[in-house]
DNA sequence: GGACCCTCCTTGAACTTTAAACAAATGGCC
DNA sequence: GGCCATTTGTTTAAAGTTCAAGGAGGGTCC
């Protein structure tokens, strides 16, 4: 299902064709790119978990219910906005809620629902907590890049995100994209 | 509790000034990025989990190795070349070792001192799964950006790697940068 | 109604990561 | 030599993540 990037005729029935390597240039750049990704993953991860006691993905629940209608998404939903697994999400949620910033509520509508919903006590958290990571993500990031490099990252890793999008994602949910 | 964007004298005293929130054109950036970290991440990892059996991080622990000098190194460089912690390079070299892809080795410079070396074996691991996982990579990344593109996403996160490596790394040791 | 398949979410076990504490060795410094 | 801070790498336990399996409801087709 993929075309040749030069000349030579490729087998079409297997698949071990010649690897296409990354030539030093473009090594260089991936690995720029996995170092950044995995100082800056960290760096947030800690600052968060010092200051908000949660990690960067927990956070970035919490944001979301705060945007939502209700301050509630049903667990599905989320999990597809945050990008993770529903597993994922379920145990997340389970130590969320016991910390008082999330709670569970079933769905009228579907008895296999259930919806996260943010507390005031999630709310307030975010509250005291937001300021410090978006300072943290500005100096790491924001206040480093030149406007021109802000514009290209968010084309650029847009045009990454989408090419990884679970397909089935969106397809059939109309309150997705 | 609200400061005008600019101008004013800031206090030099503590903390809580206005925070400098994102505007929304910096949120989209920050979000695709997030969002194609996240996807990138999970793909590789699962990728390699499943041709490899090991996570991503576990695998560029081998190629590190596999680029050294005598295909060895000391934990602490092996650490910093690769971004994480002691411990965590202590865990995984474990798990590697057990495998039987790594293998521990005293240095006789200094007692406290340890190698992780690449077995034989190892290397048969990463030259058997190097092209599937370049593959990957070229899918997921460089197949999707023009080459000014590349060049961009080159430059921006090493600006941002540098901006995180943590003081002290590299200015004593000579090894490094 | 019943068979069947799909979706929603959870669970438990295995594995990985983190944080804090630690022993041993090193390297000044006096 | 002896003292002391630092470096090296490991260990423990707790927390987080993944994977595979599963219970339960919903939807469709006959």
């Amino acid at each position: 299902m993929k075309a040749p990037a030069s000349a030579p005729a490729q087998g079409s029935t297997a698949e071990p064709q010649e690897p296409r390597w990354l030539t030093d240039e473009e090594q260089r750049v991936w690995r720029s790119f996995m170092e950044g990704v995995t100082l800056l993953d960290d760096h947030l991860d800690r600052q968060l978990q010092r200051d908000a006691g949660m990690p960067h993905v927990y956070y970035g629940l919490l944001v979301k219910l705060a945007e939502a209608p209700r301050r509630r998404l049903r667990m599905t939903e989320l999990a597809m906005l945050a990008k993770i697994t529903r597993s994922r999400l379920s145990h997340a949620v389970a130590r969320l809620e016991k910390n008082g910033w999330v709670h569970r509520e079933d769905c009228p509508d579907d008895k296999r629902g259930q919806f996260a919903v943010l507390t005031d006590e999630g709310l307030e958290v975010l509250r005291q907590t937001a300021p410090g990571h978006v300072e943290a993500v500005r100096q790491a990031v924001f206040d480093r890049l030149s406007p021109e490099q802000q514009k290209s990252l968010g084309e650029i890793m847009r045009i990454v995100a989408e090419g990884l999008q679970p397909a089935e994602a969106g397809a059939d949910l109309p309150w997705l994209r």
